[in-house]
DNA sequence: AATTCTAACTAACAATCATTAGTTTTGAAC
DNA sequence: GTTCAAAACTAATGATTGTTAGTTAGAATT
């Protein structure tokens, strides 16, 4: 096991301060905070990690390319623009479910990126914001819903899934079958034709 | 004009930091940045404020109050509960485009409110978040709107008014009364029977 | 048993943090 | 022109920030 980026104690950390960054913000997490959760001395973590931005990196890759990795299937999927729509309902369904914490960090600390790693993720959000709008875009061109705003429409859906995780925190005793069907009624029932 | 919360000076730091909150976030935003801002040593805020919590409690309570007043102007009112949610709408966006920073606050930095401050804002948070949840199962139980999940519904709504500030921001060129036609069918046009 | 490697440690760094005390400047009222 | 208060300043506080250097303990490999 010698890839680093799957070193037991470094992913330790990094899922550690997913839900330290959560809690407190990346700024309001100090590493004495970090290292007291693991029951390490800050320097020690040195040896795991390069920086306290390069952890935030890292999350954020991570999950940025998960959004990237079902888009492109969806993308490539032989279906039509609505269920498309469905199925990136599933996506973001099924990604807050898996990385509850992740969501966080992608709803608000993405901000705390710094040069490079802030441009390699707005590159990656980009493209998967703009690949959604035009699947929303050719649903509404097809018939498939009704015509408005798309701007708004996007801003909608994707806000109400980008903090979903919030909601699901308190009512995860649902099971994810029953809680697709709300999601899907309510982002998609008012635009249904 | 002896009133210690209407300052000139004051409310001029309260309304940079409104800003510089919603850029680098409570944490990520120092005394030295603040004063930095306004042209001053940091020492010199204290003639002003008594610490950055201060702050930070000051522009969330206001911030509540003008949802809680709103509420209550709108639970008094005699229309039915459809109506209500249309009112609770345009009261958003009419804070959104009045105090569009201070959404940010409200949205994401009022976690970092300690101890008492903590406390008086969840308070009025929960009261304003009771009264919009008994409204939306009001309109449901009197055959306004399609009977579904009140809590993910309530949750959708409330969650893109909340989000809209960052929406708004980029497309303000458009009229409020097309927005809040916007929104009205967005957020209610699937759930009205 | 000797060597190598990992991952912890201590100690220290300069920088910045929010805040206080004490002092000087400013500007308006008298 | 003097008085007085508001609001700026300087200087310093102790705490905490992220990070580096150098060292040591323990386990794995030779």
């Amino acid at each position: 096991m010698n890839n680093p980026l799957s070193t037991s104690k470094r992913a330790q950390i990094l899922l550690t301060c997913t839900r330290l960054f959560r809690k407190s913000g990346y700024a309001g997490t100090s590493m004495q905070d970090i290292a007291n959760e693991l029951g390490i001395k800050p320097a020690s973590l040195y040896n795991h990690i390069s920086s306290k931005q390069d952890i935030l990196v890292e999350l954020l890759s991570f999950g940025a390319n998960l959004f990237v990795d079902g888009m492109k299937e969806i993308k490539s999927s032989k279906v039509n623009e609505l269920q498309k729509l469905e199925r990136l309902i599933a996506l973001h369904l099924r990604i807050t479910v898996e990385h509850t914490d992740l969501m966080a960090l992608i709803a608000v600390e993405w901000r705390h990126l710094e040069g490079e790693g802030l441009r390699e993720y707005l590159k990656l959000r980009n493209s998967y914001e703009n690949d959604f709008r035009i699947i929303l875009k050719g649903a509404m061109e097809n018939g498939l819903i009704h015509t408005m705003d798309i701007e708004i429409a996007f801003f909608s859906i994707l806000t109400t899934l980008k903090w979903f995780y919030s909601w699901y925190d308190k009512h995860s005793q649902l099971s994810m079958v029953d809680i697709e069907e709300y999601l899907k009624q309510l982002l998609l029932g008012g635009l249904k034709i």
